[in-house]
DNA sequence: TTTTACTACACGAACGATCGTGCTGTCAAC
DNA sequence: GTTGACAGCACGATCGTTCGTGTAGTAAAA
């Protein structure tokens, strides 16, 4: 009943509503993940959207609503940005690493003003008690699960040493990211995407099974060579 | 001239000033950590020290005065709970774990009630230029430099493999503490803790010349065994 | 010793701006 | 003619900041 009514108000333009709340999360979603949730201010964001503070209200009821909704925005944003792509992969250490991978690239390229929405967010309301900080830490496990459930997958298919600890394998994964996106936001430090990925791969490559390790290597060297300079490991070019 | 005076006033109780200053900043600061630099209001903190608007903001001259002494005096406690203790330890490895040690513990026992002093206002200044988020990245960059001198020190001392990227440890080293903040604060998840020393210990170990495997070994039974349940490790007890 | 001068510190009141949130009205689309 | 999207206006509260005043206590002058 809904998705036919749905589409013929797509049709006539109508959904304006829906359309105008979308244009407001868009800006919303800027300004929070550079000025934080608390600090993104109703008249501010009417001001850049030349709406009145009355007009973009009625859309959401409250300013906890309207911090729900656009934590819901982000998430969209950065499954579409980061989860999708990585998704596209066969399943496996392939989709870890690309999971790893896009995200790093979605720091990098600044889809958020302030880095990783969901880092600032999460930090900004750790301490602050509501539906808006259950979201977000929900929404946080729920990523990290998925790399440790990817990792577990990979397991599974022989491809990581069953021996592995895959939750402790998630954690460090999960720290490698999000030191490169408080390195890059706070230093400008590009080079923190290289240190992360040369952490994330030998994280790998320690707990891969002998056969993957070629592998690995192919998409190291696919993707970005740390310039090759600063690679005191062992066995390089064997 | 100004001294002599200085001393007869301070003897009679005088640096009533400073005394007040520092009563203010200590209370600034945790709130601080909860709410933010910015959410950190003077009416709040005023009120919470039983104080006047005015009679408080004459000690600083402007908000912005007043984040800056607040973060100078986060990094005295810093300094305090995690550098000073570390520091009293024999340099090299034993120092550089300690470093972390420390951090962790002080991440633990909630020094202060957001986590991190300056992994939060970090995040929350990365994108707001000014003098507060100079001096955050000054002091994060100082942190972070010390931990990977300590690192290059103990290569020096034979403790590590000199063919170990010191920048990149340190990127390691840190970024697994971050993470434990970041887990301990969101999830209340305390096993985040030895989920970060388990890496820190791996990293260690990685890097390390043959002989400090055994001092690794002993220092890490002294502080807390990870139950013995979750080390899939190779080598353990041969 | 008393008086005078000055400083440090804190207060209350008020400023203009902005905060989140209501209420009422208008205009267009169904 | 009902409904939904918006604007206009106003509210009480709070923001950072300024100003004038009062109270101690100290230093120099009497």
């Amino acid at each position: 009943m809904k998705a036919i009514t749905d589409i013929g108000k797509q049709r006539r333009g109508e959904a304006k509503g829906e359309k105008t709340r979308q244009e407001i999360l868009q800006a919303a979603v800027h300004i929070a993940s550079a000025e934080g949730l608390e600090g993104l201010t109703i008249g501010r964001l009417a001001d850049e959207l030349h709406m009145s503070k009355s007009g973009l209200f009625g859309h959401f009821g409250s300013k906890e609503e309207l911090q729900l909704a656009v934590v819901g925005k982000a998430r969209d944003i950065f499954v579409r940005e980061v989860a999708d792509p990585a998704f596209k992969r066969e399943r496996g250490i392939v989709r870890l690493l690309a999971m790893l991978d896009e995200w790093l690239a979605y720091v990098g390229r600044s889809v958020f003003r302030g880095g990783c929405f969901f880092m600032a967010s999460a930090i900004e309301f750790d301490s602050r008690p509501g539906q808006v900080r259950d979201l977000i830490a929900e929404l946080s496990r729920s990523w990290l699960d998925t790399i440790e459930g990817e990792a577990r997958h990979a397991q599974v298919l022989g491809q990581l040493d069953t021996r592995l600890d895959a939750a402790q394998l998630a954690f460090e994964l999960h720290a490698l990211v999000q030191e490169a996106n408080w390195s890059y936001n706070l230093f400008e430090n590009k080079r923190a995407f290289e240190q992360a990925r040369t952490g994330i791969l030998e994280r790998l490559r320690q707990g891969a099974a002998p056969g993957l390790l070629r592998l690995l290597g192919e998409k190291s060297a696919a993707k970005k060579r740390p310039a090759g300079k600063n690679n005191p490991k062992r066995k390089e070019r064997t």
